[in-house]
DNA sequence: GCCAACGTTGGC
DNA sequence: GCCAACGTTGGC
C-alpha cells in the first residue's frame, strides 16, 4: 500500500467539503508528473494525507483513502469546466482521476511551518525548494512520522 | 500583491 | 532539440 500527500485549496474543495460528500473523484490535475503517478501509481487502498494549500495556514488537514483505480478525468471533457482540455478526448484520455473517500480530519492541522522545522521530514517532496506537485508520494516512514505529531 | 521556481509552448 | 517567453503555483 502507497502514502500520498495531495493537495487542494480549500476556498475550491477544502477536507469539510469531503467529509460532507463522503467520496470524490479527484478532479482537475492538469501536471504530467502528478497525472502519471495517480494513472500509473496509485491503486484502491491507499492513504492519502489532505493538504490545504494557497491558503492562510497551509497544513495537513485530513486523512482520505483512495477508493478506485484510475480512470479518466471527465472534467476535461466538459465544455463547460474550468478544467476543459479540448486535447483529452474520450478514445485518448490525457488526464485521469481517482475516487477518494473521507476518513477522518487530524485531530489538529499539521502545518506546512510545523512540518519544516522536523529534520526527519526533510525529502518530503512538499518541503523540498519550488516543488509545485499537487500529488506526491510520502513514506511509510515520514507518514507514521507525520501522524505521531498529532 | 509579490515573486521565486518551475512547467509548457512554440519558433527556429 | 534548444531555449526564450509566457503561464501557473503557492508561500509569504
Amino acid at each position: 500500500m502507497n502514502h500520498w500527500l495531495m493537495k487542494s485549496e480549500p476556498d475550491t474543495f477544502s477536507i469539510e467539503d469531503l467529509d460532507r460528500v463522503g467520496i470524490e473523484p479527484w478532479n482537475g490535475v492538469r501536471n504530467y508528473q502528478a497525472r502519471n503517478m495517480i494513472r500509473d501509481q496509485m491503486h484502491s487502498g491507499d492513504l492519502a494525507f489532505f493538504y490545504h494549500s494557497s491558503c492562510a495556514i497551509p497544513a495537513i488537514a485530513g486523512i482520505m483513502e483512495i477508493t478506485s483505480e484510475a480512470y479518466p478525468d471527465s472534467t476535461a471533457f466538459d465544455f463547460s469546466s474550468p478544467y476543459y482540455d479540448p486535447q483529452s478526448t474520450a478514445q485518448n484520455p490525457r488526464w485521469y482521476v481517482v475516487d477518494v473517500r473521507f476518513l477522518r480530519r487530524l485531530n489538529r492541522p499539521i502545518t506546512l511551518q510545523e512540518l519544516k522545522s522536523h529534520p526527519a521530514l526533510l525529502d518530503l517532496p512538499l518541503l523540498r525548494r519550488g516543488n509545485r506537485l499537487s500529488v506526491m508520494p510520502v513514506k511509510a516512514q515520514q507518514w507514521k512520522y507525520i501522524l505521531s505529531l498529532e
